[in-house]
Formats: C-alpha cells, sequence, structure tokens
DNA sequence: ATATTTGCCTAACGAATGTTCGTTATGACC
DNA sequence: GGTCATAACGAACATTCGTTAGGCAAATAT
C-alpha cells in the first residue's frame, strides 16, 4: 500500500469514526484530502474499500494480539492481565480505526460481513479460552463463561466511546483499573488472606 | 400520538436499528409501513423527528428508572441490583428503541444532541451516586468512581449487542448475572466468611 | 345533511450520492 | 527522446435522498 493510499485510508477513517460510514460522503473525504473526489479512485477502488481495509486490518491486530497471548504459558490470571493490556493498546493506538472496526462493520457487502463476524468470534474465543481456564485451574469463580467474556469484552470496548487521547488516563493506566475491576469486583472483600500474590 | 404515529415511530426504529439512521431511508419506512413515501408526512414533520423522538422517549425512560431507585433508602448493593434490573428491563422491552438511543443519537441536530448528552450525563450520575454511597457505606471497594460506573454502565449497554428475545437467558436472568458479574469479579474469594447477606 | 378533518395518493422538486469518463501534468526509466 | 505509470483534474452519469404541492375519497364532527 503506497503512502498515499495510507493517508487516504486514515482520513477516510477519521471520517468514519466522526460522522459513520453512510454519512461520510466520497466528497467529504476528498476534501478533507485536498483532492476532487475523482481523484480518489485513482486509489480506491470504491468506498467500500475504505471500510473492509479498516474492518479486516484490525481483526488481523486483535487476532494476532489474543493469539500471542494463549501461545506463551502463564496462569490465566496473567494471560487475562496481557490480554486487556494488548487490547487496550491496539483499541488507543487506533483510535479511529478501532472506532469503525466496532461500529461500522454492518455496513461491510454480506460476504465479507460473515467473515468479519467469524473473525471477531476468534477473537472472543480466545476471551473464553482464558476465562474458561481460569476456572479449571481453580482461581476464577465458575462464572458462566460465555457470558461473562461478553460483559469483560464490553467493558473493554466502551472505551472507545470516552477514551481521550489528552486526557489524565494513560492507556495502561485504563488497562490496570479495568483489569482490576474485572477481578475483583465492586463488594469489598472482608478477609484479604490467602488470595495474596494471585496477580 | 396517535396510533398510527406510532404504529411508523416503532417501524422506523426497527429500520434504524436494523440498518443506522443514515442508511434507513425514508422510502424505505414508508415501504414497511405499506404507505407511499409522502404519505409518511401526514404524520410526522420530517425524518428527524423519528429519531428525536427515540432517543428522548428512551432517555426519559431510562432517567425515570434511575430516579426512582434513588429515591428509595436502601442500601448501595440493593440500589445497584434495582438499577441494573430496571436497565436491563427497559433495554430488552424497547430492544429496538434501545439500540437507536445508544446508537444514532449522534445523527440529531447540534443543539438537540447537546440536550441529549446532558440528560444521559444526568443518567450516569445517577449510578454514580450509587457507587459513590457504596464507598461511604463501607460496602463497595475504593474504585475510582467514575470510570467503575463507565465500565458497569458499558457491561449493561454492550447487551444490545448480543440479546436474543427468543434466547435461553431471561432478562431477569441476565440482569442477575450481571450484577453478579460486577458485584463480585472473576477472582475466587477464598474466605467467604462475613460478607453474607450482603446482597 | 353538510362541513371538516384525516390519511393517503401521484407527481415532482432540488440536492446529494457513488462512480466513470477522457484528459493532463509530472517524472522515472530505457 | 520516446514510453510508461502515477496522480490529479473537470464534467457528467444515473440514482437516491428528504421533502413539498395539490388532489381525492372516506371517516368524522357539527
Amino acid at each position: 500500500m503506497t503512502d498515499r493510499k495510507l493517508e487516504i485510508l486514515e482520513i477516510a477513517q477519521r471520517l468514519f469514526c466522526e460522522n459513520g460510514y453512510a454519512a461520510a460522503s466520497i466528497r467529504d473525504i476528498a476534501k478533507a484530502a485536498n483532492v476532487e473526489p475523482a481523484s480518489l479512485y485513482s486509489h480506491i477502488n470504491g468506498k467500500e474499500e475504505l471500510l473492509d481495509r479498516t474492518c479486516f486490518m484490525m481483526a488481523d491486530k486483535f487476532l494476532a494480539g489474543i493469539d500471542d497471548v494463549n501461545d506463551i504459558y502463564f496462569d490465566a490470571a496473567q494471560k487475562l492481565k496481557m490480554a486487556v493490556d494488548t487490547h487496550i493498546n491496539i483499541l488507543t493506538n487506533h483510535l479511529d480505526a478501532s472506532v469503525v472496526f466496532q461500529r461500522e462493520w454492518r455496513y461491510l457487502s454480506d460476504e465479507r460481513k460473515a467473515e468479519f463476524i467469524e473473525l471477531r468470534n476468534k477473537y472472543e474465543e480466545g476471551f473464553r479460552v482464558i476465562v474458561q481456564t481460569g476456572i479449571d485451574e481453580g482461581i476464577f469463580n465458575e462464572v458462566d463463561v460465555k457470558f461473562a467474556t461478553l460483559a469483560l469484552l464490553s467493558s473493554l470496548n466502551w472505551i472507545v466511546e470516552w477514551y481521550d487521547k489528552d486526557g489524565d488516563l494513560a492507556p495502561s493506566e485504563i488497562a490496570d483499573r479495568l483489569y482490576q475491576f474485572v477481578l475483583t469486583g465492586l463488594k469489598k472483600r472482608v478477609s484479604p488472606q490467602g488470595v495474596k500474590g494471585l496477580m
């Protein structure tokens, strides 16, 4: 992918993020790129390619992240921490693209949408494996794995709704707190004995 | 609001939910209502009214729910349970409208969008009060209130992404598990002594 | 019984949509 | 110096968009 094409892709991601795929027009993208609308077609085959590339590039990133985590031998708590860290890192490093990945994938063509959903399921499965492992190891509660994983991932994903690059919370701090929250919950533990050193 | 107008509103909500506000056209809505596009304008002033009414109707519902909870005297854990129950109930009872409320509000006009955000902040504030109360009462961990509330609400809201009306999980079950998850977290408690009877 | 409102119709409007066309200026390579 | 690829251009395309105007039949109200 040429530099100019990447540049256009990132402009498109910003506009898709701000206005949504359907509401961000080719003319908007062209204007933001200081180019006539027709000129974009020297670089892309069509509007959907911009969405398609974004969604699948991000899917690849997320999948590579979870695969790395699951390939290493650690206990489930450590793996979960790594997975959360990685997820937040990708999210905050590619904020616009992540928003598109999360919100706009449904505007993909039917065939590509099906492929995308499959990849996303694979990613969720990676998290489920971690949670299930934790239960098997006896360090996690015997929760409904599918349910808990969805709750977990939703907390991770909602970050894009409020994360501020120039805010006071660094990505690593967000990851720390989120991990702590998901691990410990709200309720105070009366007897802290015996759970030390778990994380 | 006349019956027919409500009917049209609900059709619009379904299509806004399925295709997004920008991609769901007046002609689509008309077709689904078995009517010519122009006929819709006997009932509505414009497309945006359908979005506007949906967003603010739902905002009212959610706000009324949290206000009811906060007006009663219970401890924070009980209040939180009630708030979660209420939230899930509204969500599952008005699934299409809730999705629009969550995803499509940014297509409101600038002025209305500002009003909407204010209402949504008020709702979040209602949850923050509960969490803060729990900390003050000494039954919740001393978490970052703003952060924890966002994580909590994100778990609640993500439900619309996977909830199936005909699935095996009833709304009340979802609320129970979600509450349990947020309260207890993943990590196993070694010494359960002394926390009985909290919920 | 007559007047009025309601709910829908056909037809059309101007604007915006994604895209295609033929062309052109600019350099790099043989 | 001729050939080719790149990246841009202005103009136009067919289509779709939200919306308006004017009329007509049935239901409702007076």
